[in-house]
DNA sequence: ATAGTATACTAAACAAATTGAGTATGTCAA
DNA sequence: TTGACATACTCAATTTGTTTAGTATACTAT
């Protein structure tokens, strides 16, 4: 699976510890792959395990020392391998969706609010990516190819996040209507 | 988890077997929920043990008797009570991007055949979607409230697929560009 | 005849994700 | 000095999802 795969393709570029890694993965990642701290840890254990990563323990001042990692020859081999692989589209599972489709057990208020309240979540993040596109991405001729594609990856999540925004809109104003039935 | 509330809110409407649930999924639940026939039936035993749902041996002629199951008032009451619960935004995990971070590992043309399969695959849901809609809502003034919650479900896979289709354009003449760098 | 496909369901192992509880250090503000 | 917060990590239980392997009936095309 993935996870294992996102975290070698972030520590190609660096060495992370775990607790690093999860704040990248709340903040940057964000738009291709969510993980708990703990998925993350516990899939850094596995890599070591079987040798795609080694790590170090650094000390700190003022901190708990941390544990940071660092991709082998063999984790490129396994990241290169399954970059060949075909991959699938995600599987959609979107309770909110769910919940319009039961949306009639309730006062209309309910999912009506509800939705409104996604659409502010979704507004919200989109605001995050485009204030990452300005400060990282100011001049798109000018990216290597690399950071091409990390670009790619947040267009897409800028693209998402509007798309959310857009269905929002349309499904307030479409369940909002008066209906004589 | 949402999957028992799908299958509580399909079984609303009609009595339907594992059988007939999972084609269900495969078809018109697909913009919002994605389950394997094995997680159907698993769903469905743990429902009936607790009640929420209780079923009935068909015998048909010429094919195998099929187990049909019905909502329950304890099911409806579940159901009802969870639509009253906040939703959280669906966890984001696509293999592609990751994949598309990873892929200065691969020939470009690796990643470009790629984004263009999936291309392709969102093209042709998105076609299914548009059969469904253009067959099921022809005219959305004369839907029912309970019919228009439906259609705000598929519009949302509409849209969904659209922004696939945009997203995979971007990406394949963002990274077909020539790179100095 | 038999191979392939569709219907209809069960079981079990495994992998991945979620949830909750802990441990420990250090900063900062009330 | 107490409480909130951030850093940094571990362990265990449970749920959810995937994969594989079955059983069994019946239709259809070769």
């Amino acid at each position: 699976m993935a996870l294992a795969h996102t975290i070698l393709a972030t520590l190609g570029d660096e060495a992370y510890s775990g607790y690093d890694l999860w704040k990248k993965f709340s903040q940057t990642k964000a738009c291709y792959w969510q993980a708990s701290q703990q998925q993350i840890y516990r899939e850094l254990g596995k890599l070591e395990k079987e040798e795609a990563i080694d790590s170090e323990i650094i000390a700190q001042k003022g901190r708990p020392a941390k544990k940071i990692y660092q991709i082998t020859d063999k984790g490129i081999e396994k990241l290169k391998n399954w970059v060949l692989e075909p991959a699938e589209p995600m599987a959609i599972r979107e309770d909110l969706l769910v919940k319009v489709i039961s949306a009639h057990l309730a006062p209309k208020s309910v999912i009506l609010q509800e939705i409104e309240r996604h659409r502010q979540i979704h507004t919200q993040q989109l605001s995050v990516y485009k204030e990452i596109e300005q400060q990282n991405f100011p001049d798109v001729s000018k990216l290597s190819y690399k950071q091409k594609c990390i670009y790619a990856t947040l267009r897409c999540g800028i693209g998402y996040e509007s798309y959310r925004i857009s269905w929002c809109d349309e499904a307030i104003s479409l369940l909002s209507e008066e209906t004589s039935k």
